[in-house]
DNA sequence: GCCGTCAATATCGTCCTACGATTTCATCTG
DNA sequence: CAGATGAAATCGTAGGACGATATTGACGGC
């Protein structure tokens, strides 16, 4: 009865938008053209509209009146603030998976897997499955259901969009690292060393972003 | 420049939604229909649709397939998940805000000044008055920005419509009290003891949840 | 050659109508 | 009274229309 019976438009489209950012069809900064769009996707422009709105509510897209949307893209700052945040929810969600004995070890364990899949192929597809099944899980063990709703990780998609460019395969790996140390603590039940994994993988993720040039980051 | 240049009739719907739920017009479990809400502010269907795809990413208002918007009606569990989740923010906002030793001392002031206020006429307009400065001010003051994005303030907004019936007046005057106590430690810059004020606040609304009676909440 | 003005064009914002899809609800039947 | 049934209400999506605004490129003055 929870399930959502059907699927709507606004919803396939906004997934479709959603996702062509993480495979880089959509490019942050990208001008989205109503016309162009309703016809790439074969919907209306009442539907486009309204995904649009709803991804605007995400802040993945940005709306000008009279100017239309595009892809956001991110500053610097915007970046910096943007980890801030995330950090405190995601030390949150790693606290309460942590502290939740009976967690699901199954599902840290298939997240597990994924980054020791991840390892052996190194395709940037499977960073990004292997990032989404880690947050769903965190979030799933964690047993939180406002914490999926306002975590940004859509936001930081555009992020990852933005540096992919500029990211070593030494750096990706290292960040899948800390998804991994982030799981095992949570498994572990060890509440000190989760929120100390989360800690550490951030303040990677900070000095990567003040190692990144310029031209990553959309100007002030 | 960063200025929108004209507020479009999507902002000024969700707008007057989201006013007429903190002053009562519409409430939490409230039925939306399409045809009565155009008539009533005047409106296109697709623009009420844009503005209702819009609050249904906040979580202001939920969307079933073929059965329309209604006001989001929250259950206890979602009720204590979105605090857990409120009181990490708005404590990271109170340990940026206390941290910047340079704040903008006049901004709380001015929260300070609404708190008094509210002290003696006791309305509760100038309660929600009260409570919207203060975060303005607090998020300000912190500096950043991703924070008011993501922060489920207006969700929020449905808990204190749906427990306003069963809220005693001296609740009211203990949280903004609550307030009060954060924004002085900010101004103060004791990081510290800001951190303790926000989570007395929250530890009291979190008290205040668990005696509340069934009837406040949706049911699960 | 550079800069401001101005018209043409592209695009958006809003309103409107239409119609199939689905739920809701009152009614009928056993 | 339970379940079937059909009408009404409501929603989802499509598509057209038109004014409003931004963008672009041409034009002329300096």
């Amino acid at each position: 009865m929870n399930a959502p019976a059907t699927i709507g438009t606004t919803e396939k489209v906004a997934d479709a938008i959603r996702s062509g950012i993480r495979t880089g069809q959509f490019v942050p900064g990208q001008h989205l053209v109503e016309a162009e769009l309703t016809l790439r996707l074969g919907i209306s422009r009442s539907s486009l509209r309204e995904a649009l709105r709803h991804l605007s509510g995400d802040g993945i897209v940005a709306i000008h009146r009279y100017r239309g949307a595009h892809i956001n893209r991110l500053t610097r700052r915007e970046v910096r603030d943007l980890l801030e945040v995330l950090e405190q929810l995601v030390r949150l969600a790693a606290r309460l998976g942590a502290a939740s004995g009976h967690a699901n070890r199954s599902l840290m364990d298939a997240a597990l897997d994924a980054a020791r899949r991840h390892d052996e192929d190194g395709d940037h597809r499977s960073y990004i499955a292997v990032r989404q099944a880690f947050y769903d899980c965190l979030f799933e063990v964690a047993g939180n259901r406002e914490l999926p709703r306002v975590t940004p990780l859509r936001r930081a998609d555009l992020f990852r969009a933005q540096i992919r460019p500029y990211q070593t395969r030494a750096q990706q790996d290292s960040h899948t690292e800390g998804y991994r140390a982030i799981a095992q603590t949570v498994n572990d039940g060890d509440v000190e060393a989760a929120e100390a994994a989360v800690a550490a993988l951030f303040a990677q993720t900070n000095a990567m972003v003040d190692e990144l040039p310029d031209v990553a980051f959309d100007v002030e």
